[in-house]
DNA sequence: TAGATTGTTAATCGATTAACAATC
DNA sequence: TAGATTGTTAATCGATTAACAATC
């Protein structure tokens, strides 16, 4: 357990450290025992040096030569990123978004597990979504404070996103995955990661337009 | 058409405008006339000068004592992100996601129109999405030339990401809005903008998790 | 005029990249 | 041993923030 460098990795690190994992999955599959800094930045068109410095951050050490262990990269990765202990979130927002992240492949293995689904349309309670229950909003509170349940998705339509997310965080939810197009205000000490597709958007065309000129 | 300063534009600064936007037309249908850059920051938890830097990137002023004008920075903002004149863009992948994005309200005002759907899978050829017909892939290359389309949006399988970005960029597709967990290799000269789940799951649980501790 | 708010110029900060000695 | 690859230390780069004179 090489945990002693937990002074706060750097955001731009973590999110490299899932792509680093997926070039490791294929390198294990092909039975290949080490890896290169430069081998994993070559099939990601990053340098080889910003690999290593994200590898050191979380504290592993490569062998000069040999590159590093790939079952110890996985290891440490998915010890990192708490892909190991499994956390319960809820979807709130029982569209096609929700179905969609709900049936993505690979969450289950990075550590999240949907628990279920929380919507105030009448209609859509009762229903399944990849077999797991539609509920009611009103029980939210009630079921996060009994499963212990710490993440929230939230999916619902943009103008009803601020106050889906006071509800929840009134329910006990301390972290917020925000796939609306609302920015939404919350107190300190609860967590927002956002989807801005808003703005992934207008970087595609942004980008698209220098190329084009 | 304040136009000057075609040099490049931040990717951080393209980002953030679709959120000044959304300020600004809470403030316009309030019959508001002149924002300050503070009234900006500060509903969207940024500094103030902040937002004064990126305007004055995209080329609007302001004047001192007044603020900036609703009107013309939602028009600059518009213009720049190319909001009026619309693009056309295919869905490869007709799954929960595709039919997630394309019933996503607010693309159509952000310049984005879903021209058709793909799918490989004989079974969803032939449905119809959002109003739209799933076309068979085979029938992309004849689409996208006739109907001069540059955009492609991939929420196909993960496994299946790769060969489906081969297969957009050889039928002409110059730019790709990537839903997948893989990161696709592109031959210089596409555009790939991503939206990377993992990443964000990754720094989710990572700003939890140091929250929590 | 007085004062709020701008735009400019400079300082800071953090992340990336470069250079290279250490080492298996 | 020779040479590939590491980790360290320093340089660069770009974005954010601070300070403040200009100005409506």
């Amino acid at each position: 357990m090489t945990r002693d460098t937990k002074t706060a990795i750097s955001l731009p690190t973590v999110r490299r450290l899932p792509m680093y994992y997926s070039i490791l999955q294929e390198a294990a599959s092909g039975k290949q025992e080490n890896i290169s800094s430069s081998q994993i930045a070559g099939r990601l068109q990053l340098e080889s040096i910003q690999v290593r410095k994200d590898l050191a951050s979380i504290g592993i050490t490569g062998l000069p030569r040999i590159g590093f262990s790939v079952a110890r990269l996985m290891d440490a990765i998915e010890d990192f990123l708490g892909w190991n202990n499994t956390s319960d979130a809820v979807v709130i927002g029982a569209g096609h978004l929700g179905s969609a992240l709900a049936g993505y492949k690979g969450f289950a293995e990075k550590g999240l597990d949907i628990f279920a689904f929380f919507d105030s349309d009448k209609t859509k309670i009762g229903q399944k979504i990849q077999g797991k229950e539609v509920l009611d909003i009103e029980r939210l509170p009630e079921l996060t404070r009994r499963m212990h349940i710490n993440i929230a998705i939230l999916t619902v339509p943009d103008h009803a996103a601020q106050n889906a997310a006071d509800v929840a965080i009134k329910a006990g939810i301390k972290a917020i995955w925000n796939f609306t197009l609302t920015k939404i205000i919350v107190p300190s000490g609860t967590i927002v990661e956002r989807v801005d597709l808003a703005a992934s958007l207008a970087a595609l065309s942004s980008k698209l337009r220098q190329q084009i000129a």
